[in-house]
DNA sequence: GAAATTTTTAATCAAATGATTAAAAATCTT
DNA sequence: AAGATTTTTAATCATTTGATTAAAAATTTC
């Protein structure tokens, strides 16, 4: 083949007539062994300063067979990105919408359901926030379909709320609090913890405590007396 | 010279009798140029993502001159970080000493101080959050260094505080709804922006207001009901 | 079981990148 | 102004790194 051309590879799946799925547990297909070992790395150290080598060694296997798969380092990253921002969006959104309960009851479980999340997933916000900076406009988009139906009603209802005095905040406010009080302590931690001299199993224990306490610190600052 | 041998370049100021700097406003020293230059990349994009040429060409200098005035990339980049989080910590500890204010003034001297330092520096948090996450251990000493009196100072009046009765509140939480509630928006700026649909001016308006609202939230947190 | 197809590997390429060198230009010393 | 020293540059080096290739190994198809 000449230089410089390229040509299309077979990419498993394309004319693969290929069936069978290996669902053993313990035994991942090879494709999905890349995309854990590039997520893992992706997500601890960045898209600069993950080195597809870095991949392939951490999924035990060949570099060649990390382009064979995703065709570029590019791909595979963007792909990762994708799953990690759908992931944490609906994480934070998912609890949204349940009318059938009170605002009070509804915050409790969001607080709940997203600490919950990070205490899993501890690396993903920072990763997301760096994707953000590095690259706002691709992620536009991303956020408008994933949560655009979520945050368009709970808007309307935080707005509806304070039209009626019940609320004395703005909307800006109140995701800044709902959030920055959830999310940062996780993207904080490692100083947080340094500063206050707190070990991992008391963060823990502290993180636990906060399921109960943002809750009722969110309901507090959203009061008129408070705003 | 033989090949793989390193000497030891002449160094500025290491035996140069130049006693001379340049004072003129607007036109600094090459050092100098060369250090703001890696210091807004290294700020933006993180190590990995910065290229030494991508520095050179900021400052307007010869690729070969960035080593010659600091030696490697690694050199450089420790000499801005330290900088940088030397300038963090400080802006963020420097008014917990005043002890002639009343609690919540102080509270509100911070907040001010640190929302107007932030407005100043918006790249700053998540640069450090990286490096401490990609480095924890080199920042352990640092930590303690620069911020240990004004901890151990604010720490003993925070536990003596809970004693009294007049706090209810783990130190752990405080300082970690104080850091939130004011480094979080600049942290999620693009993301907060877009799901509240904010712009840059009433962004702006919105961090002016938490001046005063952070500190009365704050204080609410505090109280026993609170907690 | 043989041929076809897919998956995997070792070797290598080409571009990017941090760093060095030798010489030119600028500045300082006397 | 002459010589010494410092600063700057163009060219080049060596390594890293993302990607490709050709062949071997494994699997599927018939």
């Amino acid at each position: 083949m000449e230089r410089g051309k390229r040509k299309t590879p077979a990419r498993p799946g394309a004319s693969a007539k290929r069936t069978k799925v290996s669902t053993t547990a313990g035994t991942e297909s090879t494709e999905e062994r890349i995309k854990e070992a590039a997520r893992k790395l992706f997500t601890q150290k960045g898209f600069a300063a993950t080195r597809t080598r870095d991949i392939a060694n951490e999924a035990g296997i060949n570099l060649a067979l990390l382009n064979y798969y995703f065709r570029s380092k590019q791909k595979l990253f963007d792909l990762v990105m994708m799953e990690n921002f759908r992931k944490f969006l609906h994480g934070m959104t998912i609890n949204f919408q349940d009318k059938s309960l009170t605002m009070e009851n509804r915050l409790e479980k969001i607080v709940t359901a997203y600490i919950d999340f990070l205490t899993e997933f501890p690396d993903l916000p920072l990763f997301i926030l760096n994707e953000i900076r590095g690259n706002p406009s691709r992620i536009a988009d991303k956020v408008k379909k994933e949560i655009g139906p979520a945050r368009s009603q709970f808007f309307k209802e935080l707005k509806q709320s304070k039209k009626e005095g019940k609320i004395a905040l703005d909307p800006f406010h109140f995701v800044a609090n709902l959030v920055g009080l959830t999310v940062f302590p996780f993207v904080a931690r490692p100083l947080l913890q340094r500063v206050t001299e707190v070990g991992d199993e008391q963060f823990n224990e502290l993180m636990q405590e906060r399921k109960k306490l943002v809750p009722i610190w969110l309901k507090m600052m959203m009061m008129p007396a408070g705003g």
